[in-house]
DNA sequence: CCCTATAGTGGGTCTTCACCTACTATTGGA
DNA sequence: TCCAATAGTAGGTGAAGACCCACTATAGGG
């Protein structure tokens, strides 16, 4: 029995299941990058959230990364501990909670981006500069189609 | 707070982020079609090795997909229950179990990969046919690299 | 014949993820 | 003032995936 061929080719052959494979890599080279500092996709896309939007309710949060807001507050939570970011009670609206980045998490999410990069580069590798802009805005365009069906 | 400015355009910027949510949303779209017949990826998957290879002992389709041999006993079993694949002992080495796709379970698998190129079509709507082979080119071409590091 | 390696299998574990529920505090309108 | 709606939080659930260990049956070399 020759293994050597690898994978099915008809599988091979549907774009959907590359981009399942690509974007499982994809994901768990972020992941891992992220546990080496202890955080998942979600701490890095909250801070990302609240550098480029400026501060955020929770629940503000919940909408924009479509998350659920118990998980928002555990997030919330574990970045405030790190100290990547402060909560204060709105003072307009005592049930809110305003999450405002700290420069410290300023700073974190900096690295992130810059280990998100260095992901990147492992992974598009294979591409040239000008294939890894092709794919990026063909991406693009596929995320953009992505919520209605 | 206005958010219908969505994700934070920091993470659009990442190709690997993209990757990873247009990933998913083909991942999730192929299972759930899978899921509507009782299957799941594996399966799929098993089911075009051996439509592609022809009959493999349950080790060389653990060596082939990459995964546990006692997973593939599991998936190799189901297979068997529903009729898509035919188990029998390797007469000349009896510890081997021959795994063969039946005739039904080729029939399976044409619909499965119909249903996964409604799946594409659906994920890739907003891309122009010549689009589409791009994308596919530049996803092979990820795909070969990602086994070196 | 014995001993080691291999194929298959049945049971787990562990982790992640998305989701849900119940509860408290607070708001703002009737 | 009372009540319905909302923000946040603690805790739990269930599914899925990857992995691992123990065990049986078989093979094949010495």
């Amino acid at each position: 029995m020759d293994l050597s061929t690898g994978r099915p080719p008809s599988l091979l052959g549907l774009s959907t299941y590359l981009l399942s494979l690509t974007g499982k890599a994809a994901r768990a080279g972020l992941a891992e990058r992220l546990a080496a500092r202890g955080l998942r996709l979600w701490h890095m896309a909250t801070l990302a959230a609240l550098a480029d939007f400026g501060p955020h309710a929770q629940r503000d949060l919940a909408t924009r990364l479509a998350m659920d807001p118990s998980d928002v507050a555990k997030v919330v939570d574990e970045l405030a501990v790190a100290g990547y970011v402060d909560r204060s009670r709105d003072p307009g609206d005592r049930r809110r909670v305003a999450v405002t980045l700290t420069d410290s998490g300023r700073t974190a999410l900096a690295e992130l981006d810059a280990d998100a990069r260095r992901v990147q580069d492992e992974i598009l590798a294979p591409l040239s500069r000008e294939d890894r802009l092709r794919l990026h805005t063909l991406l693009r365009k596929v995320y953009g189609g992505l919520g209605r069906s």
